[in-house]
DNA sequence: CGCAGAATCATTCGTTCGGGTGACGCCCCA
DNA sequence: TGGGGCGTCACCCGAACGAATGATTCTGCG
């Protein structure tokens, strides 16, 4: 909360130079007030926004929790159905998929090992392929991205 | 050490504030466009507060349907709603949830620290004690965990 | 007021990850 | 029969991660 004074106050510092730097402009070329207003309504309305979002975070799942509840209940857990067009688009091989499987399950390279009966140096090989195919630089990412790409359920 | 940074801001903007001031008192009437400059950002900063607040309230539960055209059939991303019970169950704070949401997200601990703003020993705290909580010793595993118990997305 | 919880930050230490590189065997196929 | 893709394995090294611990500040609550 103290920081978020602080920070508003640093963003009205910049604002306020800001201003006068708008102003000095405005003097000079004799341009439109229109262009002033809009900033600073701009600026203004991004704050206003912000604060609101960041004040009322603390609050927020607890009100949503008493709309909601039980009526909603368990989201159709839809079945899963692997894109292979992405699979395919993405060059996966099978070996990269069942390694991608099983770090998304949360396994360190030493356990996909032992579940795929290959060596860790093996796995790393074909997590930094899958990774290098995902365009992924830590293997969370990769999973997010594999997610999103319905690479993984 | 950020606090400092943001101290100075703070004051750099008080002391402008106080340049402007000053000026006032000399020229009110030729800086008839700061007056309206400020009634314009205090109407538009009390509209975004009241933007970020209405916001935040239904944003949760709206769900955004693209219509995908394929022949695979594509599971209906149903929507998410976090189980709370669950949060309060585990006794996640605020906080640590926001770490955990990052690191699904894919995140390095550092690119969570600079999103929320606070420093990497401290991400590395929050992310300690979600692991412990979730029971994960990885942050793959803890990941996976929070999905299953529909903590995140 | 005092206390508990939350959030913050720091330090140390050992482990894990990931990148880079090179290599070998296998199989398919042109 | 020589590529090329795939799977396998190895080594090194720096970065990231996670555990453990201690400390401070702030806020809410009784």
């Amino acid at each position: 909360m103290r920081a978020h004074i602080l920070l508003y106050g640093l963003l009205g510092g910049i604002l306020i130079a800001g201003l006068e730097f708008v102003e000095y402009r405005w003097l000079v070329v004799e341009h439109s007030i229109e262009i002033y207003g809009g900033l600073v309504a701009a600026v203004f309305a991004a704050l206003g926004v912000w604060l609101g979002f960041t004040l009322t975070r603390p609050a927020k799942t607890i009100v949503i929790r008493e709309v909601i509840d039980r009526e909603v209940a368990v989201p159709a857990p839809a079945a899963f159905v692997r894109d292979d067009r992405q699979v395919a688009a993405l060059g996966l091989t099978p070996r990269e998929l069942e390694t991608l499987a099983c770090i998304a399950e949360g396994l360190s390279n030493h356990e996909i090992a032992a579940r795929l009966f290959v060596s860790e140096n093996t796995v790393k090989t074909h997590a930094s392929r899958v990774f290098d195919k995902l365009d992924a630089k830590r293997r969370t990412q990769a999973v997010q991205r594999a997610r999103d790409l319905r690479l993984i359920s």
